[in-house]
RNA sequence: GGGCGAAUGGCGGAACUGGUAGACGCGUUGGACUCAAAAUCCAAUAGUAGCAAUACUGUGAGAGUUCGAUUCUCUCUUUGCCCA
C-alpha cells in the first residue's frame, strides 16, 4: 500500500503550472454553450493579499469551478482596481513613484493569488492605472458630457487647511482631518459631477428587476436614493428688501400651522444683498465651520443671522415670521429655503430656543389630549392634527400630508413635488494617482475638450508629491497645452476611483480591444455579470454607480441593451480574529502570544498576562491579522480553502482558528490515505453484486446533496457533506465492494469535491487515468431511494419509536406493524385510536383517548 | 429615533415546502499504541434522573395557530448592520 504522505507542495504546484499551460481558464465566445461571468469585486493593490481576500476569491473560484464542471461557458477575470491615494501616500512617505510601488504590489500579489489555485483567465488581466485603461475612461467621460450626463459646477467640499486637500466624508473624523488632524472647513470648489440624480426613479425601479440581490443591498439602495414626496410652497414676504416671494420645500406641509420661522442657506440668492455686510460675511465663514455631512448639521450648533424680511403664512395670513440665514439650511436641498416648525422637528426647536421663537404643537401623538404641548424635544412621530383650524383631526403623517398639498394646490399656493436625496456624483479629486480628467480651459476659463485624437491625457512622471495640494497644479510643462494652435490650460484634478470601477466588468469582456472600451459582440454575449460577489461594505456607492454607468452608457444609445451590470449578487462576510492586548493595553499580534495551561502570555515573557478581547475583523491597527501567504505556505491552498468555507456560511462572519486550520489540513492527509486504500480495491477486481448497493445510493444521494448546496451558497454546508462522504467510505471500505461499482462511485465523489479542492481532486483522478471528459455528475434517480424508510412513530404528537420499514406502505399496513412491533406495541394495546395522520415514507401520529 | 436581519450544546454551525432538533467540525473526557510525549486510531459528548432499558425537559422569553412549530402569527428581551 501507498502510504505516503500527501505532498501538497508539488502537487499543488503541478496543476497549477498544467493549468496555466493547458490554458483551460482562458475563454472564448463559444455561441454554443450557455454562458457563465463569475466576476468578484477586484482587489486594491495595497501590497499583499489579506484573509478577506482569500475568502473572497475561493468563493468565486468554487462557483466558477462548478459552472465549468456544469457544461457552463465560464468567464472568470481578475484585474487592480489600481489608482488611488495609498499609491499616493506610500509613495511619498518612502520617496518613490506611485507607479512603481502599485506595480510591484500588483505582481507580488499576483504571485499569491495565483498559489491558491484559481481558476482564473489572466490573459483578461486589466489594471485600472493604466494608460490601456484610463484611455478609454476618458473616453466615456467625453460621451457623458456630449449627452449632458457631465456638468461642472461650484459646491462645497470639506476642506483640510493644513494639507491643502478636499476629504471624502469618510476621511472627516470629529471633524477634523485624518491625516493632519486639523479643522476641516467647508469651501467652494469647482468641481466635475456626474448626473446621476437624472436617473434616481430608473436606478429605484431597476432594484425590483434584480431578483437575485440580496434584500439588505436593495433596502440600503432605496433609502440611499431616498424618494420622498412633499410640496413646493411659495412664501409671500414683506421687509425692505426687493423680495416678494421665497420658495420652499417640505416633506411636511402638513405642519404649516406650526409655522414659526424661515431659514434660508447663506448661498441663497438672497444673500446678494447682504455682499457688502460684514456681519453677514462673518456669519458665513462661521457657517463653513460646519461640516457637510447630514451628521454634523444635525449635532452642531444651529446659528442664525436675520433678513429683516417678514415671511406670510399662505393658511393664516395674519401670521408673520422672521426670515433668518441659518446654517442648518444646504443649498443642494431643495430650493436652499425651509420653513420652521420648531414643535415637530428637532433642528427647527434647537433654532426656536436659541432665538425665542414661538413653539406651537399642531401634531398629537395618540392618547394624548388636544392641550399637549411639545415639552424639551419635536415630536415627529404620528398623531392627530390640533390648533389648525379646518386641518384639525387629520391624520398625521400620510391623510394631513396628502390632504394639505390637495388644499394647497388648489389655493395656487403650493405645488405637489417629488424629491430624491440621492445627489449628483462629484468625481474630481485633488490627486495625481488617478484619471486626468480630459478637459482643458482657455485663458477666460472657458471649457474645452481634450480632442479624441490627442487621448490619452497621460499621467506626467516624476512628479513632485510633497508639494501642497494637487501634486498636478504645479506641473506647468504637463499643465500648459497646446490644441489646434491655441494655449490651454489643463484640467489638473483627477477622477475619483470610484469612476474606474464602475465599468471594469466591461472592460474584461473585451480587456484588448483598443479602439473603444468594449466591444459590442463581446458585451453582448458576456454580459451581465451572471454572479457577482464582494464585501457588502459596497453596497451603496460603487454598486449604485456601476448601475448609473450602465444607465448612463445607454442613454441616447439604443444599440447598448443593457439596463443592469450584475443580475446576481453575493455578500460575504468577514475574516475574524480575536484581539489581544498587553498589561499596556498595546495590541499584540497572534504571534508574539503563547498559550500557557490556560492563560495566554507574551511569548518568552512568562509573567506578561495577556488580555483576550472579542473576536473583530481583521485589521492591521488591531494587529490580529493572519498572513495568507505563511499560512498557504505551511498547509497548501486545498487546506486553506477547506477551511475558510467550513466554518461559517459563506455571508457571515467567519472566525479565523488556527485549530480548525490545522483540522482541515490533517483532514486532507486522511483523505488521501483513503485515496489509496480505495485505489488497491479498485485494482483488486472484487466481484460482489450483492451488498455494493449501499456505496452506489450514499453517492448518488450525495451528488444531490452537494449539487443544492452549491446552487444555494452553502458552502459550508459542502464541506460537512465531505466530511461525512469521509465518514461513510472509511467504514465502508472494509466491505468487499464490487470494483466496477466503486470505481465510478469514487469517481463522482471526487467530481463532487473538485471545487473546493481542485487540486487535490484532480491529482486523485489523475491517479485513476481520468483526466479528460470530466464532467458535472447526475443522480441516477433509480437508486437514490432505500427500500426501507425510517417511520418515526408518534403517539398524540409525541415521538415514541422509530420502525424501520419497507418504502411506501401503506397507512393500514403499519398500524399492524405497531400494533405488534416491541417497541411500539405498549402504546397502542387496549387503546381505541381517534384519529391517524399519516404522512407517506415519513411519519405516523396516533391520537389515542388515554 | 427609523429600516432590515439575527438568537439552536462548552464553541462555530446543520435541519428539504410545518414532520426524527443538534448533521459536520472544534473543544472536552475515557481508552489503545508508547519508557514517555507528540502524532494516529477507537469510543463517549444537550440537560436531569437511572447500572440500564427508558422517562422527563430543551432551539432568547411569553402567548397563539396546528395532530405536530427551530420553521408560521403576535408581544417582549438582547444583539448586529444600515440610515439618522
Amino acid at each position: 500500500m501507498n502510504s505516503e504522505r500527501y505532498n501538497f507542495k508539488t502537487v499543488e504546484l503541478k496543476w497549477q503550472e498544467k493549468w496555466l499551460k493547458s490554458g483551460v481558464f482562458s475563454s472564448k465566445i463559444d455561441k454554443s454553450k450557455e454562458k457563465f461571468y463569475c466576476l468578484e469585486m477586484f482587489p486594491y493593490p495595497s501590497g499583499k493579499i489579506h484573509m478577506g481576500h482569500v475568502r473572497n476569491y475561493t468563493i468565486g473560484d468554487v462557483l466558477s469551478r462548478y459552472k465549468s464542471l456544469k457544461g457552463f461557458n465560464v468567464l472568470h477575470p481578475m484585474g487592480w482596481d489600481a489608482f488611488g491615494m495609498p499609491a499616493e501616500n506610500a509613495a511619498r512617505e518612502n520617496n518613490l513613484d506611485p507607479k512603481e510601488w502599485t506595480n510591484k504590489n500588483i505582481s507580488t500579489m499576483k504571485t499569491q493569488l495565483k498559489k491558491l489555485g484559481l481558476s482564473i483567465d489572466w490573459n483578461r488581466e486589466i489594471s485600472t492605472c493604466s494608460e490601456e485603461y484610463y484611455k478609454h475612461q476618458q473616453l466615456f467621460f467625453l460621451e457623458l458630457y456630449e449627452k449632458g450626463l457631465v456638468y461642472r459646477k461650484e459646491n462645497y467640499v470639506n476642506w483640510d487647511p493644513v494639507d491643502q486637500t478636499v476629504l471624502a466624508n469618510e476621511q472627516v473624523i470629529d471633524g477634523k482631518g485624518w491625516r493632519s488632524g486639523a479643522v476641516v472647513e467647508r469651501k467652494k470648489l469647482n468641481q466635475w459631477f456626474f448626473n446621476i440624480s437624472k436617473f434616481s426613479q430608473e436606478l429605484l425601479d431597476g432594484l425590483d428587476d434584480l431578483k437575485q440581490w440580496p434584500n439588505k443591498v436593495k433596502v440600503m439602495q432605496k433609502n440611499w436614493i431616498g424618494k420622498s414626496f412633499g410640496c413646493e410652497i411659495a412664501f409671500k414676504t414683506e421687509g425692505d428688501l426687493p423680495v416678494k416671494e421665497i420658495k420652499c420645500f417640505t416633506t411636511r406641509p402638513d405642519t404649516l400651522f406650526g409655522f414659526s420661522f424661515l431659514a434660508l442657506s447663506v448661498d441663497h440668492e438672497i444673500s446678494k444683498y447682504f455682499i457688502k455686510d460684514k456681519k453677514f460675511q462673518e456669519f458665513k465663514k462661521e457657517c463653513s465651520k460646519t461640516g457637510t455631512t447630514e451628521e454634523a448639521i444635525a449635532i452642531g450648533e444651529k446659528i442664525g443671522f436675520k433678513t429683516g424680511l417678514m415671511a406670510i403664512n399662505p393658511l393664516n395670513p395674519d401670521q408673520k415670521v422672521p426670515v433668518f440665514f441659518a446654517n442648518f439650511v444646504l443649498m443642494d436641498y431643495g430650493f436652499g429655503a425651509v420653513f420652521g416648525c420648531p414643535a415637530h422637528d428637532q433642528r427647527d426647536f434647537d433654532f426656536a430656543k436659541k432665538y425665542n421663537l414661538n413653539i406651537k404643537t399642531v401634531v398629537k401623538p395618540d392618547g394624548e389630549d388636544d392641550n399637549f404641548e411639545v415639552q424639551d424635544e419635536a415630536y415627529s412621530g404620528p398623531g392627530v392634527l390640533i390648533n389648525s383650524d379646518f386641518l384639525n383631526t387629520l391624520k398625521a403623517p400620510d391623510e394631513s400630508i396628502s390632504k394639505t398639498i390637495d388644499i394647497l394646490e388648489e389655493r395656487k399656493i403650493g405645488k405637489k413635488q417629488i424629491n430624491f436625496r440621492l445627489k449628483d456624483w462629484g468625481v474630481s479629486r485633488q490627486r495625481y494617482w488617478g484619471c486626468p480628467i480630459p478637459i482643458a480651459y482657455d485663458e477666460n476659463g472657458n471649457v474645452t475638450k481634450i480632442p479624441i485624437k490627442d487621448l490619452p491625457v497621460k499621467l506626467p512622471e516624476n512628479v513632485n508629491l510633497n508639494s501642497k495640494g494637487n501634486p498636478l497644479d504645479s506641473e506647468n510643462n504637463w499643465k500648459n497645452v497646446n490644441i489646434d494652435g491655441k494655449k490651454y490650460v489643463r484640467e489638473t484634478d483627477t477622477l475619483d476611483t470610484f469612476v474606474c470601477s464602475s465599468w471594469y466588468y466591461l472592460r474584461f469582456c473585451s480587456p484588448k480591444n483598443g479602439e473603444y472600451g468594449f466591444n459590442k459582440e463581446d458585451i453582448d454575449y458576456w454580459m451581465p455579470v451572471d454572479q457577482y460577489i464582494g464585501g457588502v461594505e459596497h453596497a451603496i456607492l460603487h454598486l449604485l454607480y456601476s448601475r448609473f454607468f450602465m444607465k448612463a452608457l445607454g442613454y441616447k444609445n439604443s444599440s447598448f441593451k443593457f439596463k443592469e451590470p450584475f443580475k446576481g449578487l453575493f455578500t460575504q462576510g468577514m475574516v475574524c480574529h480575536e484581539t489581544y492586548k498587553d498589561q499596556n493595553n498595546n495590541w499584540l499580534s497572534p504571534e508574539e502570544i503563547e498559550l500557557v495551561g490556560n492563560q495566554y502570555q507574551k511569548k518568552g515573557q512568562p509573567n506578561q498576562e495577556v488580555k483576550v478581547g472579542p473576536s473583530e475583523s481583521m485589521s492591521k491597527s488591531k494587529k490580529n491579522v493572519i498572513d495568507p501567504e505563511n499560512i498557504i505556505q505551511n498547509y497548501g491552498a486545498d487546506s486553506v480553502r477547506l477551511f475558510i468555507l467550513s466554518d461559517s456560511p459563506p455571508e457571515k462572519d467567519v472566525q479565523w482558528s488556527e485549530q480548525g486550520m490545522v483540522a482541515s489540513y490533517k483532514f486532507l492527509q486522511r483523505l488521501w490515505i483513503l485515496h489509496n486504500k480505495i485505489k488497491k480495491k479498485i485494482k483488486d477486481n472484487i466481484k460482489n453484486n450483492d451488498q455494493n448497493s449501499k456505496l452506489e445510493k450514499f453517492t448518488n444521494q450525495m451528488i444531490n446533496k452537494i449539487t443544492n448546496n452549491l446552487e444555494g451558497f452553502n458552502y459550508n454546508v459542502i464541506i460537512a457533506n465531505i466530511y461525512e462522504t469521509y465518514n461513510f467510505i472509511n467504514k465502508e471500505i472494509e466491505k468487499n465492494i464490487d470494483s466496477i461499482i466503486l470505481e465510478k462511485s469514487y469517481k463522482d465523489i471526487l467530481l463532487l469535491f473538485s471545487p473546493a479542492i481542485p487540486h487535490f481532486a484532480s491529482e486523485c483522478l489523475e491517479d485513476l487515468g481520468y483526466i479528460e471528459n470530466i464532467e458535472w455528475p447526475k443522480a441516477n434517480k433509480n437508486i437514490l431511494e432505500e427500500d426501507k424508510v425510517d417511520y418515526v412513530i408518534q403517539i398524540n404528537g409525541k415521538k415514541r419509536a422509530i420502525l424501520n420499514e419497507s418504502r411506501d406502505i401503506d397507512q393500514n399496513t403499519l398500524i399492524n406493524i405497531i400494533k405488534t412491533n416491541k417497541l411500539s406495541e405498549k402504546y397502542v394495546k387496549d387503546k381505541s385510536i381517534d384519529k391517524i395522520i399519516f404522512v407517506k415514507n415519513r411519519l405516523i401520529n396516533l391520537l389515542i383517548n388515554e
